[in-house]
DNA sequence: TAACATATGTAAGCGATGCTAACTTCGACA
DNA sequence: TGTCGAAGTTAGCATCGCTTACATATGTTA
């Protein structure tokens, strides 16, 4: 990995094929390497081989990068999350388990933008902010619409909701807590799978409080 | 902000009195107020009042002053989540569901240092990182004892250790949703206590797999 | 009390960063 | 063909993390 991909432009020409796109690439693939924080727009251009000043014409700041790449992320976790979830009964226990792998499964297999899109410490409410969200709820709504099935119930129930977000904690902790490496701690293997599935039952068929 | 608070050194004089101890702090205050990525030496100098290169007689690098702060972080939540645990029986629905609610009002109160303590991305296996294992056990441990006296066995009963790890993994992603406000998404105001307490009780009484 | 060793500070500077301003190139369209 | 705007460039600013060389204060020893 050493090698970046260095992404070629069309050799020998002043402007650049598709930049933005580019740009965006060589964010995601540095997010990914050394981590949302450590990324920086000087080495993006050099992937794409062009001057430190150049994405300023495709993008305002630095965070606006990332935002890309955020955006990009969330929606191909979407799609995932649809499939994955589609393969089962609507409302079968290995439906749920099974999105809740996915979930976990994108955290491990892209670490870096999986982090950068649950980590949005600024609040602006700017109107990417509200794209996000909508794309944010899309994937939860996937979860909530099986538990809906399998209570036959609205997906606005509260208790639908009440439990659709306890699963939701549940993969997202599992998720942190594998990328930072904090299962490996103990020496006994842990089941993922398994505590997941154990997990979901659990929850998904809990009394009613 | 404007006002960030200025720790003032004993005035006039050459040497500061502790000057490691208060670049500790200044650290802290700036991991919250700014995040753990957007710290700065320079900031937490002139919160000092000592010149940027004053930090380097007592740190090796910028890194190391984190780690003081994410050190620091791990202990006051150790005692907390001991403390929170032994108001109530040991084993019961409460105490487990206390030590919760003290993990994720950590997160809450201290958000920039409950990320610093949990995303440690480099594994550099150093003795640092190997006391920083060691407290973040410690918290585990608390959990961890809480199940095996409910279940009246031994602290590393398989059975037991999914337990904890399940009720763990609840707890972490519900610390980092709420911290980055994910659950304010939705309209409906959910009942932060009741989830966890009724989570708790669904993953402590499972029928065992 | 004098002098030295040590701990702890400063000043100056390196390379890299995010971002801006002003200039240059190139392709599209009249 | 001429011109205009989009999309690149170079040059430069302020700040950053960190290093090196030097200055100052303090405690121990004689």
């Amino acid at each position: 990995m050493s090698a970046a991909p260095k992404i070629a432009k069309k050799s020998g020409s002043y402007h650049h094929g598709d930049l933005k796109a580019q740009l965006v690439e060589a964010t995601r693939a540095l997010v990914e390497e050394h981590g949302p924080d450590r990324f920086s727009v000087a080495q993006a251009c050099r992937l794409a081989g062009v001057s430190t000043a150049a994405p300023y014409r495709h993008f305002e700041t630095r965070q606006d990068m990332l935002d890309a790449v955020t955006e990009e992320g969330l929606m191909r976790m979407r799609t995932r999350l649809a499939e994955e979830a589609a393969k089962h009964p609507p409302g079968s226990v290995e439906a749920v388990a099974a999105t809740g792998a996915a979930y976990v499964a994108f955290a491990q297999e892209e670490p870096g933008v999986f982090r950068l899109m649950f980590s949005m410490e600024g609040e602006e409410s700017s109107p990417r902010e509200a794209e996000m969200r909508v794309l944010g709820l899309d994937c939860f709504g996937v979860v909530l619409d099986q538990v809906a099935a399998r209570r036959g119930k609205d997906r606005f129930d509260p208790s639908v909701l009440e439990t659709g977000m306890q699963l939701w904690t549940l993969v997202h902790g599992l998720s942190f807590l594998t990328i930072d490496g904090k299962f490996s701690v103990m020496e006994l293997p842990v089941d993922m799978p398994k505590m997941l599935m154990s997990a979901s039952l659990a929850l998904l068929d809990a009394r009613p409080s």
